[in-house]
DNA sequence: CGAGACTTTGAGTGTGCTCAACAATGGTGG
DNA sequence: CCACCATTGTTGAGCACACTCAAAGTCTCG
């Protein structure tokens, strides 16, 4: 499903914002030849069509059954502070992609996702378990991986116990401290 | 020379922000062994400080004399386009960083620059000299890529008769659609 | 049951990294 | 003025991480 990827002008500020209360979007751009890069996940509470100009063509992809609301852009500082978490979402992105290494990157894509989607815990001593939203194919094009890449640090997680799943899209952490520790790039793998 | 790296609070919107003038800064974060990545290069008419919450530490960087002018934050248009100029361009990168190849980064970065760094021309007919502000380091600390990769894209580009240079920091524009080509993805090297 | 989409796993390759030596430049002090 | 050192850039050899290509497995849906 594609939403229509401009929600303001190119200039100006907007007059209306859209604020994303469920669901998961995936924004992206793609190159000449068919190459991808999601640029950004948007999960609930952040606002969707923030700074979408015309000279970035972007392209919006639901991943789920979204719930989008109206915001009106007059609420300046609610816009701003949204505005400011997807800066540091992008810029610590951006790292990712710059100096990090495939585990690294899988894990850290774990626990963002883990931390913006996970469902209440029906007790407090279970594992946090989560829907990536995302394939294996789409995790590749947002962390600048190939597909197989993905599956591999996956797999090498479970069988390091660290993660579990037996669907591939449903996820239990089991060691969020280890995985943390890769994903700062202070553990080995 | 290391400049204060928070203009603003966490939260809410900043009273004044610094618009700089005249000059290049360089914003990095920076891994715990050491790894680092420069988010984005900020050249004049840009703002500084923009969304420096204090979850992201960011490390701003001269490059050059730089002059910063004081301006109202009340002054919301001229902010809010700053801040799309700014996530353009970090999307931009979040692109290349992700998914382009070496010399298609390297290339990229020489056209980005010498747009926002190329000094008056003479006349028209001449070549357009600019002044790449950034050594190979950090070019190769802003691409994603090593030291060594960026030098050997360089004398690469140099021997195909599209760029010039003596001293590496001053770079002639030979052959500006050929790089833009490999730029964008569309030619081989 | 077969078609299609997605994931997993394997084998081999290549791009870009690491390690290392050398060159060029500029600043400092004898 | 030149020797000395620090810094930065260039170039080469070899390696490793992640990619490509390929095949087989799983699941859903018609």
């Amino acid at each position: 499903m594609i939403l229509a990827s401009r929600a303001t002008g190119s200039e100006g500020r907007p007059h209306h914002q859209f604020r994303l209360s469920e669901g998961c979007i995936a924004l992206s751009q793609t190159l000449a030849d068919g190459r991808r890069q999601i640029v950004d996940i948007v999960g609930p509470g952040a606002l969707v069509g923030i700074v979408l100009g015309d000279k970035n063509r972007m392209t919006a992809e639901t991943l789920s059954y979204c719930h989008i609301e109206r915001q009106h852009g007059d609420d300046v500082d609610k816009t701003y502070s949204a505005i400011c978490e997807a800066m540091k979402r992008i810029e610590a992105h951006t790292v990712l992609l710059g100096r990090k290494t495939a585990p690294e990157r899988v894990a850290s894509a774990i626990l963002d996702l883990s931390e913006r989607f996970s469902r209440p815990q029906r007790a407090h001593f279970e594992s946090p378990v989560f829907n990536l939203y995302l394939g294996r194919g789409d995790l590749a094009d947002w962390l600048g991986l190939s597909l197989e890449t993905v599956s591999r640090c996956f797999t090498r997680f479970k069988r390091a116990g660290l993660i579990d799943f037996d669907e591939p899209e449903i996820v239990t952490l089991l060691n969020t401290p280890a995985l943390q520790a890769i994903a700062d790039g202070a553990a080995s793998a």
